[in-house]
DNA sequence: CCATACCCGACTATTTTTGTCAAGTTTTGC
DNA sequence: GCAAAACTTGACAAAAATAGTCGGGTATGG
């Protein structure tokens, strides 16, 4: 399990569109510049952030990528739901290993695993969710370099 | 970021193993064919468990896989660590991304988006950690159905 | 009207993952 | 001892996912 360049590139993009955070937009070239990233794939993913409504752009000459929001009131599960279409995914979201696993493992129609994957999701997004663009432009200070732990809700009684 | 099938498949051998917890070893043969799974492929995956230290194997005829130790002292995470050398992998791990991106990202050589990973590696792993091969066998019992939210362990002050 | 820069789908290339093969080694039962 | 069962292993092939490119379009400011 790993993060994928997409989101690594986008989120850096981002980043670089919340540093600039003046009235002009910044075009494709100038973030894949200054990020050392290969423009075109650059502005694939604007585009597509833009689509979610993460960024903004202004088109023509003296154009190019705003942010739609202000960086505090985005976080990094924002970006990735518009790009991987969520951080996590189930593995038996697709078809084919829907009905190749997913179902017919347990008797009672379901997978005696799923529970631990899908509650995974749930801690990754739950996890990225708490995490603002805003944190991420103070280099270093929301690193606590403490454990974060995950602490079940729920362990007694049920 | 998805769970790979390494990790579906290897679990649910161990799953099965750990409901025959008779006496007697399982082949690979016959787990594969309870869990509907390649044979070959299983077969890859309990030795690469063995390596690690989560199922012993008795060779030759009647011989077959048992796990190594306890459901109870077995995690998820465990099973995440020997099969695909962890559930969660830095994206800059690879040498030819890190130089690539993580080290010249910021002036102080620091990605400014490193933190997130690594914490996001942490809350994962540590949700794995809590998740026992015991609880898998009771199917659903664990699952509460509420959400599982993730809890900054230190928001304030810093 | 032209240079800049967004827009977008189709396409290729690369890498990772998944799965197979074949040739061993070890042990049991006869 | 020998044959059959079953683990061991690395190399390899197939498939899927990801990364990245191309080329043509459209809007806008000067
Ligand atoms: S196949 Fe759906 S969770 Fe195992
Ligand atoms: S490249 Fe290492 S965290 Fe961004």
């Amino acid at each position: 399990m790993k993060v994928t360049t997409q989101l690594e590139y986008g989120l850096c993009c981002i980043v670089a569109l919340a540093r600039l955070q003046v009235g002009d937009p910044a075009s494709a070239s100038d973030i894949a510049q200054s990020e050392k990233l290969p423009r075109q794939y650059v502005e694939k993913l604007l585009c597509r952030l833009k689509r979610s409504g993460i960024v903004r752009s202004v088109r023509g000459a003296k154009g190019g990528y705003l942010l739609a929001r202000h960086p505090s009131e985005l976080t990094v599960r924002d970006i990735c739901d518009a790009l991987d279409g969520g951080a996590y995914k189930l593995i038996c979201e697709e078809e084919s290993m829907r009905t190749k696993r997913c179902i017919p493992v347990s008797a009672d129609g379901r997978c005696s695993l799923r529970f631990v994957w899908t509650e995974l999701g749930s801690v990754i997004n739950s996890y990225l969710g708490t995490v603002t663009v805003d944190a991420l432009l103070s280099d270093g200070s929301c690193h606590t370099g403490k454990e974060t732990p995950y602490q079940r809700p729920c362990t007694a009684g049920v």
